[in-house]
DNA sequence: TCATCCAAGGTTATAACATAACATACTCAG
DNA sequence: CTGAGTATGTTATGTTATAACCTTGGATGA
């Protein structure tokens, strides 16, 4: 699935602002939130910002959180080999961790092939507690 | 997890008038398309379709799916017990379809354990091939 | 009875997220 | 150089979701 196999890319200008932006940040950003952090840059209009995105995302730099309209770079864990990722998210302070491992890759993969279905992305969000706060 | 534990609830009109919505759907609805189908029983704003959508995903009878925006009756499979749920969506034809599986949810459960995570909630959802389309 | 509470409903306005459409510029292989 | 392909900039608009405020209706119990 997707992974940062594809890292060492020359980034445009627009994409190194955004990806900077989101390697600054502590926590996931929403597109407009970006926007307004990159505006004495010079961006101005959301497209800018969502391309940019597009393009992150595709090279497998930066993942998207879909059940919060946010972003964040990818961080998997050293040693962790490409496979499917799954992130954490804390209800009490927002943390999000990403995660991934292979066997729960397969274990997914043969879940939904039980049922004849191919798997080609996934999206999996984990809402709960975090160590810190629990 | 979320499941359709609930049920048997006397559901008010708005609720009905949602929950039937989606069930006559062959496929997902956005909250705008149910409010543009049940114009013609009266409903004129969104909030109206929002509000019955929560109390119906509250009481485990619908199911948002993050990725899309939009909304499915709960179905899950008879003989499944509840569990974690998750979906498939076939991006070829747009067939959703629920899956649960408890070794899926235990596995789930113990790979966020393991970075001391305690799970309350998840968010999966498969895309890819179904059958039919293979 | 009627006071009070509270969940649900109605309405208007606006916030937040995302893309369409179109014009211009950069870049690199042929 | 040239032209195909990618990136950019800009305006406008589409789509999804919630804030704020007020009213309704049914249950409860003094």
């Amino acid at each position: 699935m997707e992974h940062c196999t594809h890292t060492p890319f020359n980034l445009t200008k627009n994409q190194s602002l955004v990806m900077s932006a989101l390697s600054r940040a502590s926590g996931p950003l929403s597109a407009y939130t970006i926007l307004d952090q990159l505006r004495s840059e010079g961006l101005r209009a959301p497209l800018q910002v969502y391309r940019a995105l597009d393009k992150l995302v595709e090279y497998g730099m930066v993942h998207r959180l879909e059940s919060m309209n946010a972003f964040v770079p990818c961080r998997h864990p050293d040693g962790e080999s490409e496979s499917m990722v799954a992130f954490t998210i804390c209800e009490s302070c927002g943390e999000v961790t990403e995660i991934s491992n292979n066997g729960f890759d397969r274990q997914l993969h043969k879940l939904a092939g039980g049922a004849g279905f191919n798997v080609k992305k996934s999206t999996v969000e984990l809402f709960g507690e975090c160590s810190s706060c629990a």
